[in-house]
DNA sequence: TGTACATCAGTGAACGCGCGTTCACTGATGTAC
DNA sequence: TGTACATCAGTGAACGCGCGTTCACTGATGTAC
């Protein structure tokens, strides 16, 4: 973390012949260290990606078209963890105890991540990546939203709104907890499992 | 917001003498005006402000030592604004009908200035800016705290740690409601109004 | 076994750009005598 | 009423920087004959 904007570690050396492919992934490797570390996200560029892994930086363009596609692959593999994360964490669970498993799971990955959980879903995306900040929300958001319990079927049947609405509600304030907590280390927050128990049981009670 | 980066309206006509600081006060709109537009804060530079304003980049430092500096004005101005929305908009209000107040006002004041919710709120300040964004949530915060209503005093006394640890629940609750409107346009997000109802109501009830 | 050639994995210098910042300056306007 | 001077509100050119991107190139290694 202290001289990553430093000269690299040691002279690299040149992959052999038919390996090329390698620097591929060193510099999707370097990009995710780099953007795990910044503070600003979008100070993340080529040639510091160059630098970190010890390349000139038109070496990049043989493996990448430009930046945004670099950015494209770490934060496709950042995504594919946290959605691990979370299939992990609830697995074998139910009701309740689920809920609060994905709770915690999603907010310990933000607060562990905070570059790339920024990156993803702080709409900092640089122009031309494609993991749409969007698309990953909506896909948390159903396994979210699929978690909380049936509300009360006050009528004949449980309106699927009702239960979207109830989904949004949850995120957003899982977003926010992981957002203010990033953004404003001053505050003197609670520890952040209690946190999130608290709003689990705000919005993990059944009905409306 | 068109043409905010093309050449200023019209031919800007020297301030006469004695009424220098003019430029000053001009210089602190455009600063905000371009941040107001701006969808990434941080790409507000010296050059743009002087360009909107339609003056060499160098007048600026007879007025701001650097760019930090005029932001703090800007930021000055819009967290004033804020608090005088906050205030108003709970006036002679009681009980839940304030704290909804409050609520709805911040969070429509944060949905509509997107670029200043950013810079204060949303952890962007750039080096040098002091009205710094943990005082400024630390004070939003009290205001906050103090209308939510008492928590059920289930011994003797109410625990000062209880309430502001709801104050900060609800907090949380509510940035998270504006960064994520605001960052994920696309998803089919109920009424503003609604959705902030909906957290009154969850954190809004007494007690634990 | 030797040699010409092709391919591969990069390099290094250069470009034009916008940026923050500096510096000596300019031209209008007020003021002292 | 004139005129020299000071001040004020800026200007304009230049600097060094890091950036993305281009281009012709280099040197090692494999392959065909």
């Amino acid at each position: 973390m202290a001289e990553s904007t430093g000269r690299p570690r040691t002279a690299r050396v040149r992959n052999p012949r038919g390996q090329g492919g390698r620097l591929r992934e060193q510099l999707v490797e370097a990009a995710a260290h780099l953007l795990a570390d910044a503070d600003q996200p979008e100070s993340l560029t080529l040639r510091s990606v160059a630098r970190e892994v010890g390349v000139a930086p038109a070496s990049i363009y043989g493996h990448f078209p430009d930046l945004g596609a670099l950015l494209d692959q770490v934060l496709e593999l950042r995504y594919r963890e946290l959605t691990e994360a979370l299939r992990s964490a609830s697995e074998g669970l139910d009701g309740s105890e689920r809920l609060m498993g994905l709770c915690a799971a999603y907010v310990g990955w933000g607060l562990d991540h905070p570059g790339e959980y920024r990156t993803l879903f702080g709409g900092r995306i640089p122009a031309g990546v494609t993991v749409a900040s969007h698309e990953t929300g909506i896909g948390l958001l159903a396994v979210l939203t699929a978690a909380l319990p049936d509300p009360l079927a006050d009528g004949d049947d449980v309106k699927p709104d009702e239960r979207q609405r109830a989904g949004l509600l949850l995120w957003t304030s899982l977003h926010g907890l992981v957002s203010a907590r990033m953004e404003h280390p001053g505050i003197p927050w609670p520890p952040w499992r209690e946190h999130v128990a608290d709003i689990v049981a705000l919005h993990g009670a059944a009905g409306a």
